[in-house]
DNA sequence: AATGAATGAGCTTTCATTCAT
DNA sequence: AATGAATGAAAGCTCATTCAT
C-alpha cells in the first residue's frame, strides 16, 4: 500500500487517530482495544476521537474505507500499460501480497479485526471491497472478450474464488506471526497466479489442456 | 451431514445444548447470543451449560470440533474408491458446498460466527480444520507422485488457496441470505473445481478422467 | 403512611432495595445517587438491582407506585365512617401531612426527587396520584349532591387546587429541613382545611357568606 | 408579561442567549438541552455563553431572576389603585394565569424545568419568588388589619397554600399540552380566587366588593 | 446432576467547560 | 469580545460465570 500521507502534516487529528487505531487494533484486537488506548497512543483526549468519528465501529470502518481507496488506486496504477489479461492476474496477486507485506499492522486489522466486527460482516456493505475486486472481474471480462479467458467462467464466481485464495493465504501469513512458521508471500503470489492463469486460460492460450465441456460436469 | 450422533440419545444434554447454540448463534450472532438464550432454547438452566462446557467460547469451539470431525469423516467417505486425484478435487468441492447448503445454520456459525471469536482466530489452533484440509493436501501430493499434478506446486499453498476459494464463496452465499441475491452453490462447486483442476494438472492428464456422476457424492 | 411491611421478612430483596433507595435518594438526590450507592446500602451487588428493576428510573417509579398505593388505602381507611364531606376535607389534609411528617425520607423523595425525573413529569402518567386525588374529588362531588358543597365548583379544579396547597406546604416543610425554619404541619393542616372548607361550602352550611354568582366574574 | 426589555437593543447577547435558552429548555428540557443548542439558536459560539453566564445552571437561574422581576413589577402594577384586599386576590390569580397563558415557553421552563434543577430546589434561595409571594402575604396582612380577612389565618401558610394552588393548576395546564386535554385558565383563575376569597374572608365582608372587570387586569 | 439467583467487572459515550488564538 | 476545538470526568447497565441449595 502506498504511504498513507506522503507529504502532509502529521498533526492532523484524523490521521493521527486512525494511525494510532491501526496499531492498537493490531496489537490488542478490535474488541479488546479501548477508546482510551487509541486516544493515549494518538496523544489526544478520549472525547477528541468522537469529534472525528461517530464511535469505535466508525473508526474501524473508516480505516477500511480509506485504506481500500488507496489500495484500489494502487492496483489500477500497477495494471496500467499491461495488455495481457493473464499477465494482469499475476500483477494483481503480487500487488495484493506486497501490500500485506509492507503494511503488516494494517493488514492484520483488515484481515482479522475487521471480520470481528459484527457490523462489518452483517450490516455493512463493503462497497470498497467490491470496487477493488471489480478490477479483477473486469480483467476476466476483458479476457473473455479477447478469448484469453474461457468464456464459460462466471466472472463473479471467479472473482470471489481468486480473492478467497489471496485472502486466506494472507490470513495464514498474518497468523503465522503469532505462530512460528512464516512463509514467503512473494513465491505464494506466483503460485496462486499460476494456478488461476492456467485455470482461466482460453483454449487459444494454453494449448496443452483442452477444456472439459461444462455440460459433462452437470450431467 | 450425517446425523450428528446416530448411536446416542437425542436428549443428551451435551447435544441438546450444542444444537440450541448453533441455532442461537446463527440467529443472533455469537457476541449477542446470551448463555441464557442457549439455556432457554435447550430447556436447561444456565448453570447446566457449565457442567458440559467450560464457557461460552468452549461451546463454539466444541461445535467446531465436533462438526469438523463429522465433516472429515464425510469427505473421506465421499472420496473412497475414487482413484483420480483431479476427480477428487471436484468431489471435495462438491462435498464442501453440499454441506454448507444442507446445514445453513451450522454453516453460518462456522463461516461467520466462528471468526468473530478472538480466541478462535488468534489463540486457538484449529487442528480439525488442518486435518480436513490435509485431506486435500494429500490429494495434491498423491497427484504429484503419479504426475497428475504439476510437481512445482506447494501443496500447502495450494491447500489454503483452494480452501480460501471454497470458504469465500460459501461466505458470500451465506451472506447473500441477508441480502437478496442468492446464487447456486452447485454450479459454483464445478466452476471452482474446473479452475483448480486445470490450474493444478500436469501435462496431458486432463482428458483421462471422465466426470463421476453426482450421485456418487450423495451416497 | 402505614408501615411498609408490617410483618414480613426484611430480607426480601425487592423491599430491601426500595428502602435503601429511598434513603439514598433523600440524602443525595436522585440524580446524584449512584446505583452502586443503593446496592451498597441494600447489601446487594449492583447487578442484583437489575434483577428486580429495569433501571434507575424504574426504582424511583416503583417507590412512587407502591407508596402511593399504601397512601390511597390509608386515606380511604381514615375517611371510613365519616359522613360530613367538609369534615372529610379536614381529615384528608391531616392525613396527608401526617404521612409527610412520619415518613420524612419518603416524603422528600416523593416531594422533590420524583419531580427531578424527566420521565415522571413528562412521560409518565401518575395514575396512582390521580387515584389518590380522586378520593378528594369524590368528596367534592358527594358534597355537591347533598348541598354541602357549592355546585358551581369544578371538582377537577378544586382537586388540583387543594393538592397544590398541600403539596406546596409539604414541600416547604421538607425544604425547611435544609434551612432552619421548621413549622408545624399539624396546625397547617387545619388552616388549609379551614380555608378550603369555607371556600367550598354551599349556602346551606355557612350562612355568613353568600355565593357570588359565577357569571359576574366572567363578564 | 410586558416586553422583556423595552429600552434596550434586542441584539444584546445577554438577552439573545436567554431568549434562545427559554426556547431550547422548553423544547428539549433543561437536562437534554446542550449549551451548543442554545449557542446555535442564539447565533453565538459556545464559549460566548460563558462570557455572560457562569454555567448552564446560571442561565436557568438568570431566566428565573429576570422574569420573576418582571412578574413582580407586573403584579404590583395590576394591583395599583385597587383598595379591597379580597379583590386583590382575584386580580393576583388572574394575573398569574394570564402570564402563564401568554408566555407558554417561559411558563414551561419556570414550571417544569426549573424544578428539574437540583441546585434550584435544594441550594438556591428563590428570593424573587418570595418577593412575588410577599405581595400576596401583604394583601393578607392588610386585609387582616381592615377586618376583611380573618385574623386567625397565618399569612405565611396562606401564601404558600395560594401559590400551591396556582402553581399546581398552571403545571397541569402546561402538562396538558403534552396530553390532549387542555382546560381554560381564565375560568380556573376565578374558581381558585372564589374559593380562597371565601375561605379567607372575615364576617360580612364579601358582599361589599363587586367584581372588577377583566380589562383592568389587561391594561 | 441440576438449578437459577446473585455477582461485579468492564467500558463507551456525552457534553459542560476551558483556553489558546 | 468572540471563537470553537479540545478536554476528560463520570456512571449506568449487561451478562458470563459462580455456587449454595
Amino acid at each position: 500500500m502506498p504511504p498513507v500521507d506522503s507529504a502532509r502534516e502529521r498533526t492532523d487529528k484524523h490521521d493521527l487517530i486512525l494511525d494510532a487505531a491501526i496499531e492498537v487494533f493490531a496489537e490488542k484486537g478490535f474488541h479488546h482495544a479501548r477508546i482510551s488506548d487509541i486516544a493515549r497512543r494518538a496523544g489526544v483526549a478520549d472525547g477528541t476521537i468522537y469529534l472525528y468519528f461517530r464511535n469505535k465501529d466508525d473508526v474501524l470502518l473508516t480505516i477500511f474505507e480509506e485504506k481500500m481507496g488507496i489500495l484500489i488506486r494502487g492496483v489500477r496504477q500497477a495494471l496500467q500499460g499491461v495488455a495481457d489479461p493473464l499477465q494482469k492476474v499475476r500483477i494483481f496477486a503480487r500487488y495484493h501480497f506486497r501490500q500485506v507485506e509492507d503494511h503488516r499492522a494494517l493488514a492484520e486489522v483488515l484481515q482479522i479485526e475487521l471480520r470481528l466486527s459484527n457490523k462489518f460482516l452483517k450490516e455493512y456493505r463493503p462497497e470498497k471491497l467490491w470496487e477493488y475486486l471489480g478490477v479483477f472481474a473486469d480483467i476476466v471480462r476483458e479476457g473473455q472478450e479477447t478469448g484469453a479467458v474461457r468464456p464459460d467462467l462466471d466472472p463473479f464466481v471467479l472473482m470471489w474464488a481468486f480473492f478467497g485464495s489471496l485472502d486466506e493465504l494472507a490470513m495464514q501469513w498474518v497468523l503465522a506471526k503469532h505462530r512460528r512458521d512464516k512463509f514467503s508471500l512473494e513465491a505464494t503470489a506466483d503460485t496462486v497466479a499460476d494456478v488461476f492463469i492456467r485455470g482461466m486460460a482460453g483454449s487459444g492460450s494454453i494449448e496443452l489442456h483442452p477444456v472439459v465441456p461444462r455440460t459433462v460436469v452437470e450431467s
